[in-house]
RNA sequence: CGGGGCAUAGCUCAGCCUGGUAGAGCACCUGCUUUGGGAGCAGGGGGCCGCAAGUUCGAAUCUUGCUGCCCCGACCA
C-alpha cells in the first residue's frame, strides 16, 4: 500500500459517527436512570438481543494468549497489517497465508456470525462445501484451462487432478442439478463461509490481500431473469445491513460485468483513507438510511436499491468523469475504498454448460439463472480496522470488538482493588458482557497502552485509590474519554438494557 | 510475471566493505527498588549468523547455487 494520497480522501469514522449519535455519559445527579449502552446484540439492526456464544469464560489476560508486539515487524506496510499483527491477532505462516490467534480470531467470528445472521435473514440457507474440488467438475465448465496460475492444483496419490478452490459456482452448480428438478423449488439461495485459496502473484497487505482467505459466497437460481433480479436485489440489501451492522460505511458501486453485461453486478467498497483504489460517489450516498431490520425480503424491493443505484458511484474503471462532473461540486466525493463485497447476476453461465436445468410451469427444462454473492470476510477484519484506529491502535466498533469491555487492575496483589476487579468481572459476565480482565503485574503505562492497542471499545480502570473510595474510571476508546464515577454507575451503563 | 531489496536471539537492528569463531535495545527468567501513560539497578538464559557447495589454516563476513520473505509495477475478492 502506498502512502495513502491524502488526496480527499475523506475521514470515515463511520462507527464513531453512527454510534455517537447517543452518547452514552450519564447525566448528572439527578437520579435520572442514564440509557443504558445499547450494545449490538440489542441494537437497531439486529432487533432482538441474542445469546452472545462466542463469550470466553472469566478471561484474564494472566491466563489468556496475547502475544503482543511493541515493535512492528519490518514487514507489515499498511495499518491494519501492522495492528494485526501488533495486538496479537495473527501470524504470517507463509507469503499471503496466516494462522488467527485467540484475538483475531474472535473478531473473524463476530464478523462471520453478522454476515451468517443476515444472510439468513434475507432467506440464503447456509451449507458447506469442501475446499478441495475435483479437477473433473471444473472442466466440465471451461474455467479448468482459464483459470490460470492463480488456482492451486494438486494431485492426490491416485494421480487424479485436484484443486484447492479459489470459488465455488461449480461445485454449487452440481449440487443444485442432481437435487432440484421443478420451478417450484425455487427461487433457491445457497451459502458457505469458507476458505479459499488464490495463488496470487503478489500477496501483501497482510490478510487483506491474501493467498488463503475467508469469503461468504452465496449462490442463487432462479427460473429467469426477473426472478433472478428479485434474488440479486435480496443480497443487494442483505449486503446494506451487514456492512452497517459492522460500523462500516460501504457504498455499492458500478462494477464491470464483464462478457455477461448488464447492469447486475455491484462492488461494495468500504470508503477508507488507505484503500486500495481511487473511488467517486455522490455525498448522498454517505447518509443513504439502511433497509431496518424489519425491512420485508419478500417484497418489492427495488425501490431501496434504486434509491442507491440511481446516485452516481464508480471505481475507477467504470468513472465516468463527465457524468460526475455534472453533480454538484459538494456532492462529488473522491475518496479511497475497499471492496469488501462484490455481487453478480451471470444469467446461465454455469447452467447451460453444466445441464443444470429446471422443468418450468409449461413443463419445459430450462438453464436456470444465477447469481453469485460474495464478502471477504477475512479481508473485512482489516477493512474495519483501516476505517477505525488512531496512533494508539485499534477503535473496535462494538460489534465485532473481540471484547466488549477490559478490565485495568493497576495493582494486583492489593486485596480492595483485586476483589473490586473481581466483582466488576463477575457482574459483567453475568450480564452478557464480553470481558478481558487485565490482572498482570505491570505498569499502568503499559497496560494502558495495550488496552488502547486492542482497541476495546471501553476500559475499566480500577486503582487502589478509586476503589478507597467506590470509584473506577470509564474509558471510552473512540473519543479518549474518561471519567471516574461509581462502580454500580459504571455496571449499569456497560451491562446494558 | 518483470524490476529492486532483504535473510544475524521472540521483535527491531548493528557487525560483513578490510575473514580470526557473535553484539545492542526491547522481550524473557531471578532479586531489589519503583508503581496512573510502554520504569531503574544488578545478575541470568536464549543463536547450526536461511540452506548447500566453494575459496581459505580459519567464513556471519569473500564466491556460486538454492530457498524464503519484502517492496515497486502488471494482476486481483
Amino acid at each position: 500500500m502506498p502512502a495513502p494520497r491524502s488526496r480527499q480522501a475523506i475521514r470515515t469514522s463511520a462507527p464513531a459517527r453512527r454510534q455517537g449519535a447517543t452518547s452514552e455519559w450519564p447525566t448528572g445527579a439527578r437520579g435520572r436512570p442514564a440509557r443504558a449502552l445499547s450494545f449490538h446484540r440489542r441494537c437497531a439492526f439486529c432487533g432482538a438481543a441474542s445469546q452472545n456464544t462466542l463469550r470466553g469464560f472469566r478471561m484474564r489476560l494472566s491466563r489468556y494468549f496475547l502475544p503482543i508486539l511493541k515493535e512492528t515487524p519490518k514487514e507489515a506496510e499498511i495499518v491494519s497489517h501492522r495492528l494485526m499483527l501488533r495486538a496479537g491477532m495473527i501470524r504470517q505462516q507463509s507469503a499471503g497465508i496466516y494462522s488467527w490467534l485467540p484475538l483475531g480470531l474472535k473478531v473473524l467470528e463476530k464478523v462471520g456470525a453478522i454476515v451468517r445472521e443476515e444472510q439468513n435473514r434475507a432467506g440464503a440457507i447456509e451449507i458447506l462445501m469442501p475446499t478441495i474440488q475435483a479437477a473433473d467438475l471444473w472442466r466440465e465448465s471451461g474455467r479448468y484451462d482459464d483459470y490460470g496460475k492463480e488456482m492451486l492444483r494438486i494431485v492426490d496419490r491416485h494421480e487424479r487432478d485436484m484443486l484447492y478452490g479459489p470459488t465455488n459456482e461449480e461445485m454449487v452448480t452440481d449440487i443444485f442439478r442432481t437435487a432440484v428438478r421443478s420451478y417450484r423449488d425455487l427461487p433457491l439461495n445457497l451459502y458457505h463461509i469458507q476458505w479459499k485459496f488464490r495463488d496470487e502473484v503478489r500477496p501483501r497487505f497482510g490478510v487483506m490481500r491474501g493467498r488463503e482467505f475467508l469469503m461468504k459466497d452465496a449462490y442463487s437460481f432462479d427460473l429467469d431473469a426477473e426472478g433472478a433480479r428479485r434474488s440479486y436485489n435480496k443480497m443487494f440489501v442483505a449486503y446494506l445491513r451487514t456492512f452497517a451492522r459492522l460500523g462500516l460505511t460501504a457504498i455499492p458501486m458500478k462494477a464491470d460485468s464483464g462478457p455477461i453485461g448488464g447492469d447486475m453486478t455491484h462492488e461494495f467498497i468500504v470508503l477508507a483513507s488507505t484503500g486500495e483504489s481511487e473511488v467517486y460517489c455522490d455525498r448522498d450516498l454517505l447518509d443513504m438510511p439502511v433497509p431496518a431490520v424489519d425491512i420485508d425480503f419478500d417484497g418489492d424491493l427495488d425501490p431501496v436499491v434504486k434509491s442507491f443505484t440511481s446516485r452516481y458511484a464508480a471505481t475507477e474503471e467504470m468513472h465516468d468523469a463527465d457524468v460526475f462532473g455534472a453533480l454538484p461540486g459538494e456532492r462529488q466525493v473522491t475518496a479511497r475504498g475497499i471492496e469488501v463485497g462484490h455481487i453478480f447476476y451471470f444469467g446461465t453461465k454455469y447452467s447451460e454448460p453444466m445441464g443444470a436445468k429446471v422443468a418450468g410451469p409449461d413443463g419445459a427444462e430450462r438453464p436456470v439463472h444465477m447469481g453469485s454473492y460474495g464478502i471477504g470476510v477475512s479481508r473485512l477484519v482489516a477493512g474495519l480496522i483501516e476505517a477505525s484506529h488512531d496512533d494508539a491502535g485499534i477503535i473496535w466498533p462494538e460489534s465485532v470488538a473481540p471484547f466488549d469491555v477490559g478490565i485495568v487492575n493497576l495493582k494486583p496483589g492489593d486485596a480492595a482493588t483485586d476483589a473490586a476487579c473481581e466483582d466488576i468481572l463477575a457482574r459483567l459476565e453475568a450480564a452478557g458482557r464480553d470481558v478481558l480482565y487485565d490482572d498482570t503485574e505491570g505498569r499502568a503505562g503499559a497496560k494502558f497502552a495495550t488496552m488502547d492497542l486492542i482497541g476495546l471499545p471501553w476500559q475499566v480502570i480500577v486503582g487502589p485509590k478509586g476503589v478507597a473510595d467506590g470509584t473506577v474510571e470509564l474509558k471510552r476508546r473512540a473519543t479518549g474519554e474518561r471519567h471516574s464515577l461509581p462502580i454500580d454507575q459504571v455496571l449499569a451503563r456497560l451491562s446494558g438494557a
